[in-house]
RNA sequence: GCCCCGGUGGUGGAAUUGGUAGACACGCAGGACUUAAAAUCCUGUGUCUUCGCGGACGUACGGGUUCAAGUCCCGUCUGGGGUACCA
């Protein structure tokens, strides 16, 4: 019987299912495992081969885990809201739950037909409102809260109401309240809290809670016509859609994550996820330690405080610079040199994101015409004003080392301003010198240190005389979390005489309305405000018309999944006790700075009010790494007829070859030939032809040859289109390796290899590819290797005799011996499950595949059918290729599903050799091989080596400096 | 610029703590079976040299440590990812 994939998938597929075979048990004496993949979001393009690549491999995890003995919990589910959907819903009117539907209904007959064994019993959708009435009830608590620093952890704001209540408010004299020493909120008593109107407290307390309403410089994006978080930018334009994204002023409802700062960089050190992801979050969070330092303003007892890491170089200060929004600009500013400040400030407010990147090494700036007083020698130092110093980092204001900060050193040199040493070991006439060692000269009371104990001693000073403290800056910005779209979670706030309430847990979910269109309204309004004439609290109150980004959904998932049906909370705590956190959680490392810190961020906030124990999400994390798509591409002539009177238009669009794009000739004698019929002749003169590239659909490419007739059919503007083809009559495309993307045409689904080959052979494939967290192009070259090893498999229980069928043309019944195994049989199956396990638990997926192919092979070789050997085999590559070995289990006349199986142990007994043959090398250098019963300790093989008569012939009587004897590998002697 | 990770045959990639580099697979070449094809099986396949046995060289490049280096250290080149005036 030949290896039928298709009917043993699809029947084994409907038997999981049936049985709920993958079901996961919410309690037991087993020990868990909580395997968890980062959800997708369901695209119209539906999973492309790069999807599956970590589900593949969490699921081999999975069932692996079941095999050892653990309580698997491998859910799924999806990442609903999001932009896409509502795109489509502009453009075509469907609303987007109906497209996300059918987008769902397809990632799911996809999923099933690969065998993942995810227990579908706890799918979660964001977008349902089951599940975005806990992520608002979220949501809730966390507006509903507040970070006490002393406690070190989010607290519910009553606590906070208390304080004001009895000691009232001084950030003056009390900033462990606030952990936000920047906000300059005037100080109030406890008697004159109470005597506060509703609205003045709500405003005081906004300044407080972890959710709030904050006017704030946000990253706008026009076309999408919604505010944007700072990681779903991509070098200034939108990461979806790639529109361009100005700064803005504007009031939004943000998250307060920056409390965190501190605790999410700690967090990391416990946390078994690779190193570039953990510098990724640092950097991410980036942590400076400096001080504050203030220089008061000549003649005038104002001051401008500045952030520095560097207080050592503090002599070496030429100038102080402001960021053109700084609040003291506009009274520093003389009247010699107002015209000139403010044509600047306005000029630097109107620079979109794009354009600051673009001009990135442009330097501007000017001369505000005051001074301020040196703090340790008193001279006089110019402000300036500077779009390098942004507003929003630290002061907003930097003092200007330009001898060892090379952003001040290019300012100083542009503007001719004096650069003075104050740490040897540069070269100033060409760079500065920003490193941080050195002798320190030039400083009064710091000359002769080192830097490190310059820092430490110039701290110190400052703090003496008052002038600043230590301190510790934060380059993570809080999140932005409304988002002016439709498609998102409503956020559960209304207005009551413009104050903000949440809503109350019996109101929820607050229900997305339903709207006429999509799109803003007229005067800008977000999209929900289009139903805001019946949608309103209590029939009167307006409802917050933003909605939540697209993180906010998948910030607390994976508690779901533990109760994933719960009406009453958002997950019972029991369950949340037994399944604690994920142990390993799977996906791209583009979540890096986004994903990953919000999900942190939730988790640590839900444990500070008591509601889960886990402080981490997720213990170990692995990055798959991207399956880039293959593009083509085809090139069109660019039609350059000068003056000549020919409309474009009339003209045919021709495409060239690749191989003939460079010969001018050749494409001319084309040209001509194709513009005769045409009636048209080409002006003449020496021309160049010049080309633009796109992306042609893959599907009409093979090998980089384009089918002309699919590609002539696939828009009616090509129906015409000529070509200019290579000598041999082929159109040959260009071809570069990028992410596969639906706008590239360079999708490859795992549909086609599933049907000609079978799931087995796809999952087998995807893993054969190369270690899981690199990065690599899909190609399909190697897949006759992987399942061809499937076939050998298959065959080994097919076989008319004993000692095995080797060839196709006598394959037989189903035939498995029960006669006992040989030495070596057993050495070759014991070998195997040694290294799988060893590869499983290190997650070296594609060298277990080799493994198991050396294993079959060992097997063919030895003719060997025996039952004893090949069913311990099939339990091992079961969480690899689960079909075929569940049928072949079967056939083997075992009722169970495999997967229930225990996982078989090896015993090292079958793994030494009676001999083994130890390479002997003089000087490293090998000489030849030696064979000696492997029951030889170390120094009995040392002894055997040089009573041999080949060494002595080596060492020609010589006795050797030392004998080294490594591992029982390898024998070398040192002459 | 800064941070992180890589660079091994024609190709994808193996190589626990430094211990016989190139496992396994693809591709290629030759052969078997077949009227033929497909399928399957066998042999060879890092480079140079030799009819062969064998020998020499070989993990981006240049040094170093070591009995022994793909692996450790220093420098250079190069590819990929992250980040970008963060003071």
């Amino acid at each position: 019987m030949e290896y039928n994939f298709k009917e043993i998938e699809s029947n084994w597929q409907a038997y999981w299912a049936k049985h709920k075979t993958f079901a996961a048990k919410d309690g037991g004496d087993k020990p868990k495992y909580y395997v968890l993949d980062m959800f997708p979001y369901p695209s119209g393009a539906g999973l492309h081969v790069g999807h599956p690549l970590g589900y593949i491999a969490s699921d081999i995890v999975s069932r692996y885990k079941r095999h050892k003995g653990f309580n698997v919990l491998h859910p799924m589910g999806y990442d609903s809201f999001g932009l896409p959907a509502e795109q489509y819903a502009i453009q075509t009117g469907q609303h987007p739950k109906i497209t996300t539907e059918q987008n769902i209904a397809r990632y799911r007959e996809q999923m099933d037909k690969i065998g993942f064994s995810f227990d579908w019993d706890r799918e979660v959708r964001t977008s349902d409102p089951e599940y975005y009435k806990w992520t608002q009830w979220i949501f809730i608590q966390i507006f509903n809260s507040w970070y006490n620093k002393s406690t070190n952890k989010a607290e519910p704001i009553e606590t906070l109401i208390k304080v004001f209540e009895t000691k009232g408010f001084n950030s003056k004299l009390d900033d462990t309240l606030t952990g936000d020493i920047e906000k300059e909120l005037a100080p109030f008593t406890g008697e004159e809290w109470k005597s506060f109107d509703e609205k003045k407290k709500s405003d005081i307390l906004m300044n407080f809670r972890l959710a709030y309403l904050g006017e704030s410089v946000v990253n706008w994006c026009p076309q999408l016509g919604t505010v944007l978080a700072n990681d779903e930018i991509k070098d200034g334009v939108s990461e979806r859609g790639g529109y361009p994204v100005e700064r803005k002023l504007m009031k939004q409802w943000s998250m307060r994550i920056t409390a965190y700062s501190q605790r999410l960089l700690d967090g990391l050190d416990t946390l078994d996820w690779t190193d570039s992801l953990k510098e990724a979050q640092r950097n991410w969070i980036g942590k400076s330690t400096g001080t504050s330092l203030k220089f008061t303003i000549h003649n005038s007892d104002k001051t401008i405080e500045v952030f520095t890491t560097r207080p050592d170089t503090v002599f070496g200060v030429s100038f102080v610079t402001l960021a053109p929004e700084h609040e003291l600009v506009a009274s520093l500013t003389t009247a010699d040199n107002k015209a000139a400040v403010e044509a600047y400030v306005t000029q630097a407010k109107n620079r979109s994101e794009r354009e600051r990147q673009a001009d990135i090494n442009k330097i501007t700036g000017v001369f505000t015409g005051s001074y301020v007083d040196h703090p340790f020698t008193g001279k006089q130092i110019p402000i300036w004003i500077g779009d390098y110093v942004l507003a929003g980092y630290g002061t907003g204001a930097v003092m200007a080392v330009p001898a060892h900060d090379s952003r001040d050193y290019s300012f100083a040199k542009h503007f001719g301003l004096p650069i003075i040493e104050v740490v040897k070991g540069g070269d100033l006439e060409k760079e500065s010198y920003d490193a941080k060692e050195g002798i320190l000269v030039n400083s009064d009371f710091l000359n002769g240190l080192q830097v490190k104990d310059a820092v430490k001693l110039a701290i110190q000073e400052i703090e003496i005389k008052k002038l600043g403290k230590g301190k510790v800056n934060y380059r993570l910005r809080d999140a932005v979390f409304g988002r002016q779209r439709y498609w998102g979670e409503p956020i559960p706030i209304y207005y009551k005489n413009d104050i903000p309430y949440a809503l109350a847990e019996n109101e929820l979910p607050l229900v997305l309305p339903e709207v006429d269109k999509y799109l803003p309204t007229e005067d800008g309004e977000p999209p929900l405000a289009r139903a805001a004439s019946s949608w309103k609290y209590e029939g009167k109150y307006d409802y917050e018309h933003s909605t939540m980004p697209g993180w906010a959904g998948s910030s607390w998932y994976f508690l779901r999944y533990m109760d994933a049906h719960n009406g009453s909370v958002f997950a019972d705590k029991k369950l949340m006790d037994y399944w604690q956190q994920v142990d390993l959680y799977i996906g791209g490392s583009e979540h890096a700075t986004g994903h990953l810190l919000y999900v942190r961020f939730w988790t640590k906030f839900l444990k500070d009010l008591g509601y889960i124990n886990a402080d981490e999400p997720a213990k170990k994390l692995i990055n798959q790494g991207m399956i880039q798509g293959r593009s083509n591409f085809v090139f069109r002539l660019l039609w350059d007829l000068g003056a000549s009177p020919i409309d474009e238009k009339t003209l045919p669009t021709i495409f060239i070859s690749k191989g003939v794009l460079h010969d001018n000739n050749y494409i001319k004698d084309h040209v001509v030939k194709i513009l005769k019929d045409y009636n048209i002749e080409l002006p003449t003169g020496n021309r160049t032809f010049d080309t633009s590239s796109f992306n042609v659909d893959i599907n009409f490419v093979n090998n980089d040859i384009l089918d002309i007739n699919a590609f002539k059919n696939w828009r009616e503007d090509f129906k015409e289109a000529k070509f200019i083809k290579e000598e041999n009559g082929d159109y040959i495309c260009g071809v570069e390796i990028e992410k596969m993307s639906k706008s590239k045409f360079n999708v490859q689904t795992p549909d086609d290899i599933a049907e000609k080959f079978g799931s087995d052979t796809l999952r087998l494939y995807e893993m054969f590819l190369g270690p899981l967290e690199q990065s690599k192009p899909w190609n399909t070259n190697g897949i006759t290797g992987v399942h061809s090893f499937l076939k050998k498999l298959w065959r080994l229980f097919y076989s008319p005799v004993e000692g095995g069928a080797q060839r196709a043309g006598d394959v037989a019944a189903f035939n498995v011996s029960d006669s006992e195994p040989t030495k070596s049989e057993l050495k070759t199956l014991h070998k195997t499950i040694k290294k799988i396990t060893e590869d499983i638990e290190r997650f070296s997926f594609n060298t277990s595949i080799s493994n198991f192919m050396i294993c079959v092979n060992e097997l063919t070789d030895a003719k060997c059918n025996k039952r004893t050997i090949l069913e311990p085999l099939l339990i091992c590559l079961s969480p690899y290729a689960p079909h075929i070995t569940e049928e072949l289990w079967k056939q083997l006349g075992h009722n169970e599903s495999i997967s229930t199986v225990a996982f078989p142990d090896f015993n090292e007994a079958y793994l030494v050799d009676d001999s083994i043959n130890y390479p002997v090398s003089v000087n490293g250098k090998l000489k030849f091989t030696l064979e000696l019963p492997a029951t030889l300790s170390v120094q009995e093989v040392e002894a055997e080596v040089m009573k041999n008569e080949q060494t002595q012939k080596l060492l020609e009587g010589k006795q050797p400096k030392k004998v080294i004897v490594v591992h029982k590998k390898i024998v070398n002697m040192v002459v």
